[in-house]
DNA sequence: AATGCGGGGAA
DNA sequence: TTCCCAGCATT
């Protein structure tokens, strides 16, 4: 066990002092203001450290302060998080914003029960806190941590499974140097994301590569073992960019997601489920597709008339494969009934749904009020869309006036 | 324990 | 293109 500890201890004392002279010059690693740090952490989620300074640096603008981002319009915040995905972070963190304010004064608090309760703060994010903006000595054990441990230790476990993320925190626990926490719980993630990365690790250049159990046993490029996601499923859509005529000219139709679910309520161009098509690969119908998609317009109280096939696009979440074939519709004179929209696509919706599945067209049927509007470029500057659509409306742009 | 929830970069 | 990355909430 002898071993163990001086293993233990050379791990932290050369983690630390490669720290020193490696760590990066990061926006959030300018000051320690723990809104700041805790603004960053929520960002670093699922998401790489070069994606991350420009919309820290924009959300820091727009919200210089906790007390800012509590009072903010919820829009404005997800505008300030369009692209960047999980826009449940970007609504959990102004929710746990305005907690803050609420419970303890606008001053983040410095106490494990009262951080680990905040809305989107989990246990990662809570050692991440606690420790770089406090330096207390709590783990923050994520991903890179995880690689770095199971490497270095030569763990086995799964990292995918919950058990194996509860050893993890205990054996980072008693890693960190008195005193130390926030130093070197950012030296772990630092070692995992520029030295020990995922695939091909430097190991000839790491600070810690002459006690690295996997190292030593030529194991590190099948650490950590980690059990593979699902693959998405595929679903094909078609999506109507109606644009505006009389009243509405220069205008597109747009409407507003669900409260809740993917991509809540994001902004989008309309789109309806297309019907299952048989045999692989066999791609998105067309003809048809079109006279639906404007049978649900005339029903939402928009009278439209296809244009034209506009383009396919793709788009991949973590557990859906959209397929789009975008129609472009031009609005016909005597539209324009604002009220009792959304009703007609919400039919579409339902009808599409049950030629694909009609087991589960009960639950697609009853809801949708959602709001409509028509929309101008300068628009585009307030609402909050997905790269998905923001990627359509700028191959639209040139034909917007 | 299993599933829902985006998007980007590297091979 | 294809593959890889992976915290938190909810159920």
């Amino acid at each position: 066990m002898q071993e163990s500890i001086d293993s233990k201890k050379y791990f932290s004392t050369e983690l630390l002092e490669w720290y020193e002279r490696s760590k990066r010059d990061l926006p959030w690693r300018r000051q320690r203001d723990p809104y700041y740090i805790w603004v960053s952490e929520i960002m670093l989620q699922q998401t790489r450290v070069d994606t991350v300074i420009p919309y820290f640096q924009r959300f820091i603008e727009r919200f210089p302060t906790l007390n800012d981002l509590a009072e903010a319009p919820e829009e404005e915040v997800l505008k300030c998080w369009e692209g960047l995905g999980y826009y449940s972070r970007a609504r959990n963190l102004q929710a746990a914003a305005r907690q803050v304010v609420e419970r303890h004064g606008g001053v983040v608090p410095a106490n494990k029960a009262d951080v680990a309760a905040l809305k989107g703060v989990g246990p990662y994010t809570t050692g991440a806190i606690l420790s770089i903006a406090f330096n207390q000595p709590e783990p923050a054990v994520d991903g890179n941590v995880m690689r770095v441990l199971s490497r270095y230790f030569l763990i086995r476990d799964d990292i995918m499974k919950t058990g194996t993320r509860t050893l993890m925190e205990e054996l980072a626990a008693g890693l960190i140097p008195r005193g130390r926490a926030a130093d070197f719980n950012q030296a772990l993630m630092e070692l995992g994301a520029l030295v020990c990365t995922p695939k091909s690790p430097q190991c000839l250049v790491c600070p810690v590569m002459a006690h690295c159990a996997a190292r030593i046993e030529g194991a590190e490029d099948i650490l950590p073992v980690k059990s593979k996601a699902k693959p998405p499923r595929p679903e094909y859509r078609l999506v109507a960019l109606v644009e505006g005529d009389g009243e509405h000219a220069g205008r597109v139709l747009v409407r507003r997601r669900p409260d809740a679910g993917l991509l809540a309520r994001m902004w989008e161009l309309p789109h309806i489920p297309a019907a299952a098509v048989a045999g692989e690969g066999a791609g998105l119908p067309d003809g048809p597709a079109m006279d639906r998609l404007a049978a649900g317009l005339a029903a939402a109280g928009v009278a439209a008339e296809p244009v034209e096939a506009f383009m396919d696009a793709e788009h991949t979440f973590s557990h859906i494969h959209w397929n789009l074939r975008v129609f472009r519709f031009r609005e016909a004179e005597d539209s324009s009934v604002s009220s009792g929209l959304g009703a007609g696509l919400a039919a579409a919706e339902a009808s599409a749904a049950y030629e694909s599945d009609p087991v589960a067209v009960e639950t697609t049927t009853a809801e949708d009020s959602a709001e409509y509007r028509w929309i101008t470029p300068e628009d585009m500057e307030e609402l909050a869309f997905p790269n998905v659509f923001l990627r359509i409306l700028k191959q639209y742009a040139p034909l917007w006036k």
